[in-house]
DNA sequence: TTACAATATCGATTGATATCGATGAATTGG
DNA sequence: CCAATTCATCGATATCAATCGATATTGTAA
């Protein structure tokens, strides 16, 4: 998990709006191949939700397979395309943890 | 809050490390007027840790300030530099409330 | 095996970004 | 007021990135 690579890939409007489309695609999939309950698009969806040329969804989803952030699975004559769970949950810990030390108390140092 | 500026701004390593470097300054300060229980930098301290032009570190503490990820202050002659703690706490929340929709047992919809 | 549908790849263009050295502006101490 | 220190801004350069249309690839169905 490289945070700054998710970073990256995040931090573009086209690219953070096709991953918040995948965290929230619940039954939304043109496509036979991918269950209602599954949060997963392929190329398609994305096309129809996005004013963007298919060649330039393809190559963000890319971005974010690189990241690590999206999962990609060929089902058929489609890709289908995933948010990877576990790199996702990496960095939102990751994140979480990323705070200003706390003025430790005497007594309680070096107990990290 | 514009949270795809704030993972553009850390989507680069230099600047995200300039930026991990501020949450853990406490006490690391060669600035007289920072105060060791204070985690802020001065441009010189952060050139005295980063291989970079102190114009570059200039630069990239702008784009941090840009995102609100980061406030700056003159004390005299420095310019002291602190993480944002409102912005950067609202941005973990959004980090963290960023998930799939669970899918929803029946009697328990619509109660969010 | 051919044709079609879905998607990736290629090449080009335009614009953004990272970095540097040099210089300018603000603040304070003498 | 002058000099020194700290830092921002400027101008240049080189690299990277976003986007598109066109084309190639892959898998399936007729």
């Amino acid at each position: 998990m490289d945070p700054v690579a998710i970073f990256r890939a995040l931090g573009q409007q086209s690219r953070y709006a096709l991953f918040i489309d995948l965290l929230r695609a619940n039954g939304t999939s043109c496509c036979a191949e991918i269950a209602p309950e599954e949060s997963a698009c392929c190329v398609i969806d994305f096309t129809q939700r996005h004013r963007l040329a298919q060649s330039t969804i393809s190559h963000h989803l890319q971005v974010l397979v690189d990241a690590q952030l999206v999962e990609v699975e060929r089902r058929g004559t489609y890709q289908v395309y995933q948010v990877n769970q576990e790199t996702w949950t990496a960095f939102q810990r990751h994140v979480a943890v990323l705070t200003q030390d706390q003025p430790m108390a005497i007594g309680r140092r070096l107990q990290l």
